[in-house]
DNA sequence: CTTGAGATTTAACCCGTCAC
DNA sequence: GTGACGGGTTAAATCTCAAG
């Protein structure tokens, strides 16, 4: 049963990417189901019954579209203001951690990760450790992939010598956000599907125990870790809570789409 | 701040009608 | 023929959200 704030919620999140704000409407409750459009009463329909909406069906038609191995990819990365290494521009995503899970088609799953704290520009790196860590052949799965994919690209183009193989791998790259949207709804995600809303409606996976519990927490915990006057106790204490959030990313994807597959 | 997708809003345009 | 006023379609601009 939810977890959430008391029902009936009164203060109408923006959801199923359209914007009930602006409009007067203040209660979601509110609103006559049978002129909404589908993609929009089903929302209605869970936050007034509680009962989360679930296409099985539909997410595993999406997700077994996903050829083996499957590599669940998430990256940690750094933008600065003022460029820190030649050849970066201002905001450039630059990745100094990644996790990935490789899941083959007999359930097996490794897992490979990359973190670079020494302040140096990580990228070639961590080019590197995604061409020793995901297989040629893998469909690489992300949670908003237009991020990964982007950080792909500018990787690509970087290196010559690996701009094909991970070009490759930005042009394989599929999403698993969308089919999350699509096909399951839970009130307590109140209008979001970020993995941190979602995550919790699916499972009993939280990151409310870990040192870095989001993306910006990340980017903290590295900006001190590079820092010359950080003792290296700390920037260890610093990269374990590193490894363990992106390492909890991935698995939450693997956790969600198995879930999501799942019959009710 | 970045990028990309998708939804929404605004602007532009075409066409028929009607009064002059 | 011309100008004002719809109504309906379409394109372009704007907004939101996801990731970090």
């Amino acid at each position: 049963m939810p977890v959430g704030p008391e029902w009936p919620v009164t203060v109408l999140p923006n959801g199923g990417g359209k914007s009930w704000l602006g409009k007067g409407i203040t209660d979601l409750l509110e609103l006559d189901e049978a002129t909404l459009p589908e993609k929009h009463a089903r929302i209605v329909r869970a936050t007034r019954s509680g009962e989360p909406d679930h296409d099985v069906e539909g997410a595993r038609r999406a997700i077994e579209k996903w050829a083996y191995p499957r590599a669940w990819l998430d990256f940690e990365t750094i933008a600065f203001a003022v460029p820190r290494w030649i050849g970066t521009r201002p905001y450039q995503q630059v990745p100094f951690q990644f996790s990935v899970h490789v899941e083959e088609a007999d359930g097996a799953i490794t897992h490979h990760e990359f973190l670079s704290l020494n302040g140096a520009d990580p990228r070639r790196s961590c080019a590197e450790a995604l061409m020793a860590a995901i297989p040629v052949d893998a469909t690489v799965i992300a949670y908003n992939a237009p991020f990964e994919k982007g950080v792909l690209r500018e990787l690509s183009a970087l290196f010559p010598e690996m701009q094909d193989a991970l070009l490759d791998m930005a042009h394989r790259t599929v999403d698993l956000l969308p089919v999350t949207r699509n096909h399951w709804y839970h009130r307590d995600q109140r209008g979001s599907w970020s993995i941190k809303a979602v995550l919790p409606t699916m499972t009993s996976l939280d990151y409310s125990d870990l040192e870095v519990k989001d993306g910006t927490g990340a980017q903290e915990a590295y900006l001190e870790a590079i820092r010359p006057d950080t003792s290296d106790e700390r920037r260890t204490f610093l990269g374990d809570g590193l490894t363990k959030y992106c390492a909890q990313d991935t698995w939450a994807m693997v956790a969600m789409a198995r879930f999501l597959s799942a019959a009710a």
